[in-house]
RNA sequence: GGGCGUUUAGCUCAGUUGGAAGAGUGCUUGGUUUGCAACCAAGAUGUCGUGGGUUCAAAUCCCACAACGUCCA
């Protein structure tokens, strides 16, 4: 995370609140002190925890979720003082962005656009305390005492441009506002704080920083991203190179949660913050009987220890459990705290547990309450790995309370107020099924990994790593679960090797790595000349099909992905062909001149550039007239507003929680993929269906506007962005009513009207969590109907009835289908049996076996049936040859098993002997052979020899 | 977005090297029993997910599709 080679941060506040710089000698950052004989930076492995049990903030004697409204209110308030505006806090699903799923930091919430500069700010400055979520750490909450999956970070926020003239504040205000805060409002002592310089780079950006420590936490950090990544940039930082960019904005982050711990001094954050939740759970899981069992030992200091010593430690993720305890007990007898190995472990295990339960319930409670699905991929895999780990803390401490009720205990303790997308009922539906989905896994679960042990020695004491490694990745059973179930299966001895959560955790690292390289598409063309963007005619007149433009240039084609015949792009002035993109595809159609026509293939855009795709080229400064195919636009316009129309209905059939997870509209029909919890049935598509239609009767004209984005955020929130977050300042905004809103870069009717109706053809599940609906509207929906009419008319035909009756009529022909075909087995069967025992020419007999070689019809199954009844009585030992002309003729031959006749005959041998005859071949068991040939002809003669080799 | 797994009787699942589709449970009938549970005997139930391919021969090998599940980004 260091970066080294900018100047030093020397302020005037710093002076004048009587701090002096030092360099730490265990870091060898430099940093600002009060005390000048202070020789480390505050946030070292020698730094201890000095505010458990002794709050280093005043004034804050509450807990839980009234603490941490207080602490925020006391931030809030206290910049909104110093001229920032308050600014809601976003959602955790970061839906506005499509590089990371959740918000891990408030200046997320300003990514990419207004950090680039090309967005202004909803205010500036502002300050705003914004609930994020980061999972990298979850396997260290409730062990460190410190961690957590969710956490709000308050901060205040300014962007400046030095260029414009615009300049809010830079580091010596910031800096001023901070130690004012910390002093003042939360009454920390000058004494207690040191400020580390330690620069910051990430995501592309870089800029000088400060660390706020006390107490040897790290309550805040100050950033001055004043630099982008740049090839030619002049300063050098970890390797990369930077230059200074025209924002300048100041990044802060203050761990909300972290102030409630300095306020609250408790042993760990955990019961800072949600210390109802805390209680609640240790009851249930009868954590005090536990504890009550060593009435001497001292729960709190051992644990303000456990946190403190975790303060300072850096404990490597993977590092052995059994070593990482032997180091506590060591360093805790250092202490004088005195712990066997076993209390220690009775104790700080189920702890561990308790406290993890709250924070998982509260980062799953905001991500489904942000309308989240969840899933086996992108962000509803995170929601459900979180809701797995809840479930197994809470079964491991054994406390049978269902997770919604979990959660709903969560909720009303820690949440109540928050508003949230997800209607409560809804969440509570969500985690039941999360529940019943889990219990399922576990169930097949115990099946698989007996399956999979079966090979193992009952008292092998290790899993072989491949089958752990694949019972974790394709049934999602955890090391220590296979052991566990395999224990209770009969394999008592069964232990995790040492050191093989690393070596898993490294595996998937790896797996990781190598599927993160990207592949780069190949561009369209080449180049394109500096020329000034297309005019896009097909947005102030959708319906317009014809117009008059002039050649700016034309390109050939070297991209891969072109149609077929295409050669060149040919870039005009204006167009109405309206380019391929948010999933409605590119228009067709004709461009042409006195002399020259040219069909266009296909329509793409290049940053502002519409390309025309042809086959043959214009000259530059051509005059042509285009005309695209109408017929084809109209019905892209039915399928791309039928999509929004349908994904309204959607959401009021179905929830809240439905978003666009991707869509296509082509000429034959649209797609449209929305989240969803379950499969949908045909009564759901059905009501969806319904709702749609009324809407076109109902909403006489869709609404078409243009805003930029701080006001169109601030109109109508991130549910505007179900179609991919779009790139430029300007959004183009479709409205329906107040059926469905989004940004929308494709055409639209202005009437909905003129869609006709619309059919949902059926839905499928494209990945869990996300169901895709198929969609036809205008004249689609009738040739749909038409084809289906077709089929019904085509396969009652066959019949000769009428179409309704065809389901009774295909049901009765399959039964009876199924009936005869029994029948016709036991025909042949009996066949067989007349054949051979009444003692005809077929059946013979030599020194008490009997011999049948005989011609039957019929392919190898049917054969197989008929030996079957031949060679099965063991009480009539038996030789059985059949042949049959079928396929290039086929030969069977079988011996009854275990008689006389096996021990004689081998039907293997006998087999390999008479097949030559139809020109083939085969094999088996020397009890039955079977093979084929190329030469029916020759069955007689095949049949011929079989008696001849066996003395007939 | 990538990886992996599963799909066989109503249910839970076996099926080894490609060579005669199985077990447990449930079901039907009969027996035993005051009744239930249990037991004994006999019996029925299969598009081996779908569609192709390889082969004399495919539940088994290959390809595509579908449904379900799972790990990771």
């Amino acid at each position: 995370m260091c970066c080294m080679g900018l100047p030093p941060i020397d302020l005037a506040v710093f002076h004048s609140e009587g701090y002096v710089r030092k360099q730490c000698r265990i870091t060898d950052l430099w940093f600002w002190s009060t005390d000048a004989t202070r020789d480390t930076c505050g946030d070292t492995s020698e730094d201890e925890y000095t505010f458990i049990g002794k709050p280093l903030i005043q004034g804050f004697a509450m807990r839980g979720k009234a603490l941490k409204d207080a602490m925020r209110e006391a931030f809030l308030t206290f910049f909104e003082q110093v001229e920032h505006t308050r600014i809601e806090p976003y959602p955790v699903l970061a839906r506005w962005r499509d590089d990371i799923h959740l918000t891990i930091a408030s200046i997320a919430d300003f990514q990419p656009h207004v950090t680039s500069g090309d967005v202004e700010p909803p205010a500036n400055p502002l300050t705003i305390s914004q609930p994020c979520i980061r999972l990298t750490d979850v396997d260290a909450v409730g062990r460190s005492g410190r961690h957590l999956t969710t956490f709000e970070m308050m901060a205040h926020h300014a962007f400046n441009r030095p260029n414009d003239g615009k300049l809010y504040y830079w580091m010596e205000e910031c800096v001023q506002y901070c130690h004012e805060l910390m002093t003042s409002t939360f009454g920390i002592p000058a004494g207690e704080i040191t400020y580390v310089e330690n620069p910051w780079c990430g995501g592309g950006n870089a800029g000088a920083a400060v660390e706020v420590i006390v107490g040897g936490l790290e309550l805040a950090t100050l950033v001055f991203m004043n630099m982008e990544e740049h090839p030619d940039g002049d300063i050098e930082l970890k390797g990369d190179r930077y230059r200074e960019m025209p924002l300048q904005i100041i990044d802060t982050g203050y761990g909300l949660e972290r102030f409630c711990w300095a306020a609250a001094g408790t042993p760990t954050i955990y019961e800072a913050i949600y210390p109802e939740t805390v209680a609640w759970l240790k009851d249930l899981s009868g954590f005090s009987t536990i504890s009550s069992q060593w009435p001497e030992l001292n729960l709190d200091a051992l644990l303000g220890e456990m946190s403190r010593l975790n303060g300072i430690m850096n404990i490597e993720p993977g590092v052995d459990a059994v070593e990482l305890r032997s180091i506590f007990l060591r360093r805790l007898a250092e202490r004088g705290i005195s712990v066997t190995s076993e209390q220690f472990t009775a104790i700080t295990e189920p702890l561990a547990k308790i406290y993890a339960i709250p924070d998982h319930l509260h980062a799953l409670s905001h991500m489904l309450g942000d309308g989240l699905v969840p899933s086996n991929s992108k962000a509803g895999y995170l929601a459900r790995m979180l809701a797995r780990r809840t479930l197994r803390l809470r079964d491991d401490l054994g406390i049978q309370v269902p997770l919604a009720e979990l959660a709903q205990h969560h909720i009303a303790v820690n949440l109540d107020g928050q508003s949230m997308k997800q209607t409560h009922d809804g969440l509570l539906g969500i985690l039941e099924l999360e529940e019943e989905r889990y219990g399922e896994m576990i169930r097949k679960g115990g099946n698989v990994i007996v399956t999979q042990l079966k090979g193992l020695a009952k008292d092998a004491d290790t899993v072989p790593d491949e089958t752990l490694f694949h019972l974790n990745d394709s049934h999602g059973l955890a090391p220590d679960m296979v052991v566990a179930l395999g224990q209770n299966a009969g394999w008592t001895n069964l232990q995790i090797r040492t050191g093989f959560a690393a070596e898993m955790a490294e595996r998937h690292a790896l797996i990781a790595k190598q599927a993160a390289q990207a592949v780069e598409q190949k561009p369209l063309v080449e180049t394109i000349p500096q020329l000034p963007s297309t005019v896009a005619l097909y947005y102030e007149d959708v319906q317009q099909r014809e117009f008059d433009a002039s050649v700016l240039a034309v390109r050939p084609l070297v991209g891969e992905d072109v149609p077929e015949g295409a050669t060149h792009a040919v870039i005009l002035d204006k167009s109405c062909f309206y380019p391929e993109g948010g999933g409605q595809e590119g228009d067709y159609g004709l461009l042409s001149t006195d002399s020259k026509h040219l069909e266009v293939l296909d329509t793409r855009k290049v940053g502002g550039h519409i390309l025309h795709l042809v086959c043959g080229t214009f000259e530059t400064g051509d005059l042509v007239h285009g005309s695209i195919d109408w017929n084809r636009r109209k019905q892209l316009m039915d399928h791309h507003t039928a999509v929004h129309i349908v994904g309204g209905a959607a959401r009021r059939v179905l929830g809240p929680h439905i978003y666009q997870a991707g869509a296509n509209k082509s000429v034959e029909s649209g797609r449209l993929d929305i989240t969803h919890f379950n499969r949908l049935s045909r009564s759901d598509l059905d009501a969806i269906e319904s709702i749609a239609n009324e809407v076109l009767g109902q909403v006489q004209r869709t609404e078409k506007t243009e805003l930029n984005r701080k006001d169109a955020d601030k109109k109508y929130g991130f549910d505007l962005y179900q179609g991919g977050a779009p790139k430029g300042n300007s959004i183009r905004i479709l409205r329906i009513a107040d059926h469905d809103i989004q940004a929308c870069g494709g055409t639209h009717h202005d009437e909905p009207g003129q869609i006709g109706s619309i059919r949902i053809v059926r839905s499928a599940a494209v990945q869990d969590g996300v169901e895709r609906l198929h969609i036809v509207a205008g004249q689609a929906a009738l040739n749909y109907a038409r084809k289906q009419d077709e089929l019904l008319r085509k396969a009652s035909d066959v019949y000769g009835i009428p179409t309704h009756d065809l389901p009774k009529t295909t049901e009765r022909f399959y039964a009876e289908w199924k009936e005869q075909r029994k029948t016709i087995e036991q025909l042949e069967a009996e066949i067989v049996r007349l054949r051979t025992s009444g003692g005809g020419s077929d059946s013979s007999e030599i020194d008490g076996v009997r011999i049948v070689i005989m011609e039957v019809t019929g392919d190898l199954k049917k054969m197989t049936k008929m030996l079957k009844e031949l060679t099965l009585d063991a009480n009539q030992p038996t030789l059985a040859v059949l042949g049959s002309r079928e396929g290039g003729g086929k030969l069977m031959i079988a011996v009854t098993e275990d008689t006389v006749a096996s021990e004689r005959y081998d039907a293997v041998a006998l087999l390999r002997t008479i097949a030559p005859h139809i020109k083939g071949g085969g094999g088996g068991r020397p009890t039955l052979a079977q093979g084929g040939g190329s030469y029916p002809e020759g069955l007689d003669e095949a049949l011929s020899a079989a008696r001849s080799e066996v003395g007939l």
